[in-house]
DNA sequence: TTGTAAGCGTTATCAA
DNA sequence: TTGATAACGCTTACAA
């Protein structure tokens, strides 16, 4: 009768100790070596890389962690609420685009869901040393706490947060003022007059800078008081804020969504009611994501850099972790995909 | 002058030890409180509570692993060469159940994307001891190394591995097979009698299984040799196999796509060539994501519980861990989602 | 039930 | 440049 009870049997992973004793050197040695410590003659070097190679020698990231006090390891929060955040296509490419960015350094993206039940878990974690940083791509009103954090630990914000006071958070964004203008200025461009818009959320800064950038268009071109109605920036809430506003009775001719999903949600309302696009009224939108492209029809929307977006903020939270000076806002460059539905 | 130099002031963490001190107990006390071990006096605890909430005591998780050996994480390993991986609902929505359902459990998961030019960069770090376990959502042909690797720690896969002769693997999935059956089973009952599929990649569980199904269904209900197009489950791709199948000259009244997103890029060639659905040709498909409900026309399709999935692999994940048994094979439910395009 | 003490695998300090 | 040796913060036999 065999005495191994473990049904899976594991041989013991070679240690740091086992590669100085094949190496025939001190475990301060190897340990230099492994961290690329220049004061290492070639020849222990060599000895202790062989020594690795022929144990298949891998560093134990816990112990590691716990004597140097890093963790090489940085958090995505995520707000819980945002049930649907991997559906949203933003987040989605934004979150690639990090995670891209870490796989070709050392460090390790943890996916942290917000819980909201228990707020306090996500602060203990964050807060507990498991990470050396944070990525929060919440976009909320309520991302005081996460502010406060940002005091805490290295923390880098996806998207203007609201409460901007506190002067120690840094974000990564797209100046959506100007985009929502720039979008809106087609619009106006192909002689649109009596214009209205779905905007987003009045409590998330997109929303609010969208809507801004709108109205400064509007009344650049000294045209009347555009209709305003919110929506969520989902399609459900697009299709509704556009029934809503028919429902008003006013004349349209010009509709800006906040969101290619909104819009989307909008266009399916238009079709109902038999309101040709961009026959009888112009749609313009924000994102280039596969709502705008496979709408009906295609929109002119402001394509967002979103992976770089991610990119970005990883690469701004890892210098951060290495205590050097980070630019508080960083804005990158959008552009307009022109596609006549205006 | 003062001596500190530290650029962020940050108060040493309150540690295991701090609290026994201030609890009056000893550290093995403490952790056992903090382990919820029965065999501690109520006295005990509520010292231990009180101090731990006092201090406001967070376990260090590194020095925790490293003294139990288990790392309380686990890996979801993603394909680097899925660049548009988010983008795709399905697995969004995967990767959202499995997180929704490790953040009711003391696990954490961390995003690995599987870098291709360096594919031992991934195995070391799932050897590594980094990780109780991995969650690997590849689906393709290549997942030869991740079998593999299950043999050395947990895995359970999301989807079919195309080799499934590494038994020590379990898997979590729809059956394709019946799914793809079913819904071309709609086709045939409309009367539809020249059908064709706009199939997945060959080298998928996903696309051979559905192709599978759907050549069932045509067989049984007596129809002749359809006509078949690959495509790699982007909208893109499923715009190109419907060309090609258009161009075949072939007279078809009956399309199954084995994916919503070829299905949106089918029927925005079908209306470009003006030919109308579901008046002239009736298409079904299999993903209830925004791709089918946003279509024009809706599609009707196979709903499959995505977020369930990415739970139940977490899930099975974490019996894995514990050295329990778990089914080699689970395959959840699906249902039709009826919407008149067939 | 509680405490003592020996690790867990690295890094870091300090001599040599 | 190298090597002892002491942390790092926690778990876990083993004793009491």
């Amino acid at each position: 009768m065999s005495t191994e009870t473990a049904p899976t049997e594991r041989p013991a992973a070679p240690t740091l100790e086992g590669v100085a004793a094949e190496a025939g050197v001190s475990r301060s040695t190897v340990s230099r070596v492994i961290n690329g410590s220049p004061k290492v003659t070639p020849e222990a070097i060599a000895a202790v890389e062989a020594a690795v190679r022929r144990l298949g020698y891998v560093p134990n990231r816990a112990a590691r962690s716990l004597a140097s006090r890093r963790t090489e390891s940085v958090a995505l929060v995520i707000p819980e609420n945002t049930a649907k955040f991997f559906a949203d296509p933003y987040f989605a490419s934004v979150v690639q685009g990090a995670a891209m960015f870490l796989a070709d350094t050392s460090y390790t993206l943890t996916l942290l869901i917000a819980s909201e039940t228990d707020p306090q878990k996500t602060r203990r974690y964050l807060q507990g040393g498991n990470v050396d940083g944070a990525l929060v791509l919440s976009h909320h009103s309520d991302d005081r706490s996460y502010v406060e954090l940002a005091r805490q630990i290295p923390v880098v914000f996806g998207g203007r947060p609201l409460r901007e006071e506190a002067s120690s958070a840094c974000y990564v964004d797209v100046d959506n003022v100007v985009a929502a203008r720039t979008i809106t200025e087609r619009l106006v461009a192909r002689g649109r007059t009596r214009l209205a818009t779905i905007a987003g959320p009045a409590d998330m800064a997109a929303g609010i800078d969208r809507l801004a950038g709108f109205r400064q268009a509007v009344e650049a071109a000294g045209l009347p008081e555009p209709l305003v109605e919110h929506g969520d920036f989902t399609p459900a809430s697009g299709a509704e804020a556009m029934s809503r506003l028919l429902d008003r009775g006013a004349e349209v001719d010009g509709i800006f969504a906040a969101s290619a999903q909104m819009a989307s949600g909008a266009l399916n309302v238009l079709r109902e009611r038999g309101i040709g696009v961009p026959d009888q009224v112009g749609m313009v939108t924000i994102d280039n994501d596969y709502f705008a492209q496979n709408a009906v029809p295609p929109l002119t929307t402001i394509e967002q850099p979103t992976a770089a977006v991610g990119a970005r903020m990883a690469e701004e939270l890892l210098r951060l972790i290495d205590d050097e000076r980070v630019p508080p806002v960083t804005m990158l460059p959008t552009s307009v995909v022109e596609r006549g539905s205006e």
